[in-house]
Order: C-alpha cells, then sequence, then structure tokens
RNA sequence: GCGCCCGUAGCUCAGCGGAUUAGAGUACUUGGCUUCGAACCAAGGGGUCGCAGGUUCAAAUCCUGCCGGGCGUACCA
C-alpha cells in the first residue's frame, strides 16, 4: 500500500511539475489521517511558490488519480498533505503480504560467540536475544539465513584454564574428570580454573611462564591433530564440555545455530590469508605482523604476534574466509559488543585491501553492556562478572514473586523483550522487576493481551466470522493500526533494528485494548465483522511475538 | 592526547529534519468492573530535549565548539 502510493504520488508531482523527488510517506497522527507527506514544503524552494499553494495543486491531482483508495486529502499547516485512505483500501492492506526484499540472499548471521573454557555472561545472552530476532527478520524478508557462532577454543584464556585445570587434577591426569559427573559440576569447574589462572597470570610470574607456555601447546596440539596424549585427551574432554553446556544454553532460549567457527579452525585460514599478502597488505613491525590501520585514520593492529601465533585479528580474517568458502554469502551480519568497533574497523579494511567484496558484504552491528538495574553482588569467585544464568534467575524469581508462578515462556518472554525493546547500541538496564510486570511496556503484557484475544476466540468458537467493511470509528483505529505492521516489520529489516517491532506491538496491544474497553464482541450485531478482527489481531500480535523468538500462549 | 559512541520527564526509554500542547512505560493523584480475562481503560501533575553558537521557511533531530559519561588506542578477546 505505502510504496504503491508514494510511486503514484512521484508521478503526479512529474507530470505536474516535472519534477524528480523521492516521495516519503509517513504515519501522522490518527487525527491529521492514514499518511502524510512534506513533499509540497521539500518542492516550495525549487518551484519559486509557495508550500501551502503547491499542496493544493498536488492534492487536486491525487483526489483524481486515488479515487477509491483515499477518501479524503487535505492541506494541513505549513504545507503538509494528508491522506485518509477509504475504508477498502484500509482493510485490503491487511492482506497484503509483506514484499520478500531478500529472496534468493544468502546472508550468514554470527552473534552470540561464547569462548569455550569460560562462562556464559549477560552479554552473551543479550547477542543471542539481538541475534536471533534479526535473523528472523532476515529470514522473513526472504534471505536464506545461517546461524553461526565463532569461538575461542585456542588462546591465551585456554592457557590459562587448562594451568588451573592440571594443578587440579595433580598434573597431566585425565583420569581425574571423571570426578565431574553431572554437567553443572563440569561448568563450575571450568569457570573456577579459568578465574584461578586469569589471578595467577596477574600475580604470579611463574604461572604466568607456564602459561604463555600451555598457550603454545595448545595450539599445537590442533596443528598435530593429537588426540590421545594426556594433554589432548584432557583438553577435548574439557572443550566438549563446553561445547555441551552451549547447546544446552541455546536450546532453553530456543536459539538454533547451524555451525560453530572454532578458533581453532579460523586460525590456520587466517594464517595462512595474512601471510599471503604480507609486504602488500600487511607488514612486519617489531617482530610481529601488523595492518598499519593509521594510513586510513584506524588504528595499526597485531594480526600475528612476534611468537608466530595468530591474534584474534587474523583468526577473524580467517572467520571471514571460511563464511566465504562455505557460504558463499552475499550479506554477512556481526553482532557482538560495542567494545569491538574500532577493532573490527581495522580488520574489515584489512580484508578490504585484497577482497573489497566482502569487506562490503559485511554488516558489523553492536550493543552495549547489560546491567542489572541497582546493581547486584557479584561473586568475585567468578571474576565479578553478570552471569547468563544470574539473569534468568533474577527474571524466574521475580516472576514467581510477581505471579505466583513458575512460567519459563513468561520469563524468558520478559528478559527477551526487555532487551529487544531497546534501540540496539545502547546499554542495558535490565530491571527484572519490570520486565516481568503485566503492566506496562513488557513481554508479558504482549503476552496477555494475546491470550486475552484468543480467550474471546474460543468463547466465540463455531460463530462466523464475517467480512470487514464499512468501518465505525473504534474499529476502523484498530484496522488503521492493524494496518501499520508490514511497514512496522520493513523498518525493522531495513535498519536491522527489532525495537521497532517492539514499538509497534505495544501501540496495537494499546489501540486494541482501547477498542475492546467500548466495543463488545460477542453478541454485538456486529460480532462477524469484529471477530474477524480479533482474529486479525490475535494473529498478528503472534507472528510479531514470533519475529522477536517470544512465545504467544493462547492461555496464561 | 587522539578516535568512536552516548547525554530527552524522579527512574527506564522511544522519537533522530517537520504539525498551535516533545511521546511511552514506571512512580505519584483521581475516576471506571452484576457485561467477552480490570494482568484493562480514562483523566491529571511532571521536560530551558547537557550547554553555547550556526545552517534552514522549519532543529531534540544536521554542523561546530564546550561540559559530563562510556569504550578503544600493537603483540588480550
Amino acid at each position: 500500500m505505502k510504496p504503491a502510493l508514494e510511486q503514484t504520488i512521484a508521478a503526479a508531482i512529474k507530470e505536474l511539475f516535472g519534477s524528480e523527488i523521492q516521495v516519503e510517506l509517513t504515519r501522522p497522527d490518527e487525527q491529521f489521517g492514514d499518511y502524510a507527506t512534506n513533499v509540497a514544503l521539500q518542492l516550495a524552494g525549487k518551484l519559486n511558490k509557495k508550500p501551502p499553494e503547491v499542496a493544493a495543486i498536488l492534492m487536486e491531482e491525487l483526489r483524481v488519480k486515488l479515487v477509491g483508495v483515499v477518501s479524503d486529502i487535505s492541506v494541513a499547516g505549513p504545507g503538509f498533505l494528508n491522506f485518509k485512505l477509504s475504508d477498502q483500501a484500509l482493510v485490503r492492506a491487511l492482506t497484503v503480504a509483506s514484499p520478500q526484499s531478500l529472496a534468493g540472499q544468502t546472508v550468514v548471521a554470527e552473534y552470540s560467540d561464547p569462548n569455550p573454557f569460560k562462562v556464559l555472561h549477560a552479554g552473551h545472552l543479550y547477542t543471542s536475544v539481538v541475534g536471533d530476532a534479526i535473523a528472523n527478520l532476515l529470514e522473513h524478508a526472504g534471505a536464506q539465513v545461517h546461524r553461526v557462532n565463532f569461538g575461542g577454543d585456542v588462546g591465551l584464556h585456554v592457557g590459562k584454564t587448562m594451568w588451573a585445570m592440571l594443578k587440579d587434577l595433580g598434573g597431566e591426569n585425565p583420569e581425574g574428570l571423571q570426578k565431574y559427573t553431572s554437567l553443572d559440576q563440569q561448568v563450575a569447574w571450568l569457570s573456577d580454573c579459568y578465574v584461578t589462572g586469569n589471578n595467577a597470570y596477574d600475580d604470579d610470574a611463574t604461572a604466568r611462564a607456564e602459561i604463555v607456555e600451555l598457550n603454545k601447546r595448545v595450539y599445537q596440539l590442533h596443528e598435530q591433530n593429537d588426540h590421545d596424549s594426556p594433554f589432548a585427551h584432557i583438553y577435548w574432554t574439557s572443550r566438549q564440555w563446553s561445547y555441551d553446556y552451549f547447546n544446552a544454553f541455546y536450546e532453553y532460549l530456543g536459539s538454533k545455530f547451524e555451525k560453530y567457527y572454532p578458533e581453532s579452525q579460523t586460525a590456520p585460514i587466517g594464517l595462512a590469508t595474512v601471510k599471503e599478502h604480507v609486504g602488500t597488505v600487511y607488514q612486519e613491525s617489531d617482530g610481529a605482523i601488523v595492518f598499519d590501520g593509521e594510513k586510513y585514520g584506524l588504528h595499526t593492529r597485531v594480526f600475528i604476534n612476534s611468537h608466530g601465533l595468530p591474534t584474534y585479528e587474523a583468526k577473524d580474517v580467517g572467520l571471514i574466509m571460511a563464511k566465504e568458502r562455505d557460504y558463499h554469502f552475499d550479506r554477512s551480519v556481526i553482532i557482538t559488543g560495542n567494545d569491538i568497533i574500532e577493532y573490527m574497523k581495522v580488520v574489515l579494511k584489512s580484508i578490504e585491501q585484497f577482497e573489497p567484496k566482502l569487506a562490503q558484504a559485511t554488516t558489523h552491528l553492536t550493543h552495549g553492556i547489560v546491567k542489572l538495574a541497582g546493581g547486584v553482588k557479584m561473586s568475585s569467585r567468578l571474576g565479578n562478572i553478570l552471569r547468563a544464568v544470574d539473569v534468568l534467575d533474577a527474571a524466574a524469581a521475580a516472576n514467581k514473586a510477581t505471579t505466583g508462578k513458575e512460567d519459563k515462556q513468561v520469563t524468558l518472554g520478559a528478559v527477551k523483550y526487555a532487551f529487544l525493546k531497546q534501540r540496539l547500541g545502547g546499554d542495558i538496564i535490565y530491571d527484572p522487576k519490570e520486565s516481568v510486570s503485566l503492566e506496562g511496556n513488557s513481554g508479558p503484557y504482549l503476552q496477555y493481551a494475546h491470550a486475552r484475544a484468543r480467550s474471546i476466540l474460543r468463547k466465540a468458537d463455531g460463530q462466523a466470522t464475517g467480512h470487514v467493511s464499512d468501518l465505525q470509528a473504534g474499529e476502523r483505529s484498530l484496522v488503521r493500526k492493524l494496518s501499520e505492521y508490514g511497514e512496522a516489520i520493513d523498518k525493522a529489516t531495513a535498519e536491522l533494528m527489532p525495537h521497532h517491532i517492539c514499538t509497534y506491538l505495544y501501540e496495537l496491544a494499546q489501540t486494541f485494548n482501547r477498542f475492546y474497553e467500548h466495543n463488545r464482541v460477542i453478541g454485538d450485531a456486529r460480532q462477524a465483522t469484529r471477530l474477524a478482527l480479533v482474529a486479525q489481531y490475535a494473529n498478528t500480535l503472534k507472528n510479531g511475538l514470533q519475529l522477536l523468538g517470544i512465545a504467544a500462549p493462547d492461555s496464561m
């Protein structure tokens, strides 16, 4: 509806004034109409006419061209054109399928990115939730989306953890692993070992040297494809525990990744790629291989360190090459924390020098940190970080306290919605109590709104739903809001900003509740029409929540 | 020092070139259930949109400077 209108208006402008202009329709306050545009104000200067005059000429022409589609056009304020759609056109807008703007495209979406041997923190929870929503949007627009995960199964943190593990096991004794039988025990042990190793690395020079050595041994183990030595046995077993832990987490969230790219796999590719371009793109400096980002107003960063080991930079180069090898993507979306933003610019700039297409096809989206409102007592034993499980536990506890029930779908919906409703980019102050509240702009509010609508439909089960036409005022407001759904999705997809959907769904639910307050459905003379509206509303809400990765239960 | 991001009601946030009154939620005050789930709806108070300039018919929105905060700034990720 919207693009077609915009085209018609643009064509009329060209005919009348011989001017090509990008027409953009906006959604004004309901009192002003269904769509508005400021083209007359933009044109006035060029044409050397007064804006209201231009608007009036355009209005006359459009009244003819849009007969049947528009029931009223008016000039308002400094020269805005307001359009009121005919009921017929408005109703028709509900059934228009959203365009498959990304049909035929292959997109790789990388997010979450937890490191084996380390604990999942609140940031992993956030990026998983946001990444899922964005991947859903891309998929909804017709793209073939591959959800992938990247994580460090090699690197200094692994050396740190291995160091503490070996201490705890009393040397390279894989048999010692058997005392950790449940996944919970295994994960707790790993995260303890990381913290111990990390502290030792900072405080103890001897330990530091040992850790550096262990880090190298882990790389060697991969090079030699060693699965048999006691050291390798310890490494592979505990690495698998980490992946088991991640998989359990994603299953809980409802995230589905099709592939993990462990750094051990991207490291050799990155190493080879960087080495291939030494002298042209990368250069030797103080025994390391660097990319001179300063030439491009960026930082200079090390890609291969003076020990000959690839840094994160080289692994990321390898990752992009691996994604291209595996998927031949048209577009690559990477979602990470925003502390990495400058870093990523350097990596992409370096890749641009030899694979410009890959760099240009890559979009790096970033988010802030998750903090708990009012602060939270954090365990220094765990390194003073807010863990993913801490956030989920806080949400579950808050939900139990307000509703007296334990409901995974509601708790998860609360957390997801609280994260998603905010524009991607800034920090999140997460308030568990507010997120589970059924009052206000929350996930549970929307879930409840959906359940209520389903309840009406259940009560009217078997009754015919009718054709929607000749709308009454309250009905029209609801239809008007429903007709915006596609636009909200398009906007969220174009910008890769899921929060637009949250804003829309909340407004939709409010519009419905207002309608519901004043308009009886069952037993009313207009029951058939209104039932159709309720059904349309419930489905819209459900679809929107689904895109966000939030369950829409029929009752709660 | 330099680079990037952020400063909008008490709190948490939308809005990011347009409409006499800058919007939500929350908190506070008040009104509405013998009727489809009141976990709802309605009304009210609360803002020099960090500060100062500039561009524009029009600036919370664009540009510049300043103040405040966060992050980054070569062998961590």
